[in-house]
DNA sequence: ATATTATGCGAGTTATTGCTCATGTTTATA
DNA sequence: TATAAACATGAGCAATAACTCGCATAATAT
């Protein structure tokens, strides 16, 4: 189904685990030309379409998915996974000033947004049509708790910290990732996200 | 259709203005209808449904809309002209200190979208599984040129200003719309909006 | 009043998608 | 090697959506 809605299926995980090498190849296949087909926008994403282009038989791709919503979930699933362990690698690392740990956090970020960029602009966009708004916004919950955590900030603060960020990165990832990397761009980042921290309390500066 | 794609239908108006009293109700009706599709996600947002929902012949809606696709922009072109007419009177008025404009444009900005919050936060939502992203990033420029213009201030900056602000208005929005009117909320709103404008020389500070 | 134009209707056709199941093949296991 | 389990296939039916067209009614013009 499309831009409705549906009867109502929750089950959006996986069918049945593969075994064999060959069926977990194929999972990848299937998640590879899914991800294109969202990256190209040349074809809707359906079932159908995104079988046709893994090369796979519809029925192969319905024994480990229940539908497309659920490819597109794992498609969610590991981006959030990237972001969140990229995360917690620096968040770990907690020898470092905090000013530069935050720094570091918004590189990582970026990294992982524009490491796939049109990928990724479409994922955050395509989600809600899938009825999976919720699966993006817990993640960035969880990763403002565990950043708010870390750094010992309060959580309400550094939540909106992380949609000021997330807000604007996904809005250059959609019209200009290339300046995405650039160190002025950082330089705003920055800014942004200790502006809702109060006046100063909180960070040393930079 | 739905989640997917189409024939590449770029036809995305109005297909026949109504001219008696009765045929002008009728799409306001249909456009009430689909509002309602797409707040309450009861039902697919669809031709068929809309049309049922209205009251209405599905004939009778294609004789004004070419699709489901057009209704949604109709809808969007509504909420994006409250925005910019909210803030044009803002910015009309320019005998005001600048950093009150701001914060009063904020103030507009968080109304506008406060004002039907499950609407508009499904308007951004669904925008892109029907094509229409460009309609409301075209919106968002648009309004950034014009601040930027009769403020004074470097486009580029504004840019960021309004990505960031809006990204956090629409995720609290979707998740906490009940805060986004506290002073709270705005006093951070106006320390975000602020941020990417560099470190002072632009604005007295409020 | 009559003609003309605008409007409204909805059954029905076409197109697309969702999804299963009977059948055949490959891999693992005893 | 034999048996079982896992895997792969795709024709095809059910479900949903898109969209038209012939016909009826209402508004407007002359």
């Amino acid at each position: 189904m499309g831009r409705y809605k549906k009867k109502e299926k929750s089950i959006v995980t996986i069918r049945k685990m593969p075994k064999q090498r060959r069926s977990i190849v194929m999972v990848e296949t299937i998640l590879q030309a899914a991800a294109h087909i969202l990256e190209e926008d040349s074809q809707p994403f359906t079932t159908n379409h995104i079988a046709e282009r893994a090369g796979v038989s519809i029925g192969s791709l319905y024994q480990y998915f229940p539908g497309a919503d659920a490819i597109m979930s794992a498609l969610i699933e590991r981006h959030v996974a990237d972001e969140r362990s990229a995360a917690e690698e620096i968040l770990a690392a907690n020898n470092k000033k905090d000013g530069d740990m935050l720094r570091d956090l918004l590189i990582a970020f970026v990294d992982a947004h524009a490491n796939a960029p049109r990928l990724t602009a479409r994922l955050h966009e395509m989600a809600p049509g899938f009825g999976l708004q919720n699966h993006l916004a817990n993640a960035r919950d969880a990763q403002a708790a565990s950043i708010a955590q870390a750094m010992g900030l309060p959580e309400k603060n550094i939540l909106i910290s992380v949609m000021a960020v997330e807000g604007v990165v996904l809005a250059m990832l959609a019209n200009n990732p290339k300046q995405l990397k650039s160190n002025d761009f950082i330089d705003q980042l920055y800014a942004i996200a200790l502006a809702p921290l109060g006046s100063a309390p909180y960070l040393s500066g930079r």
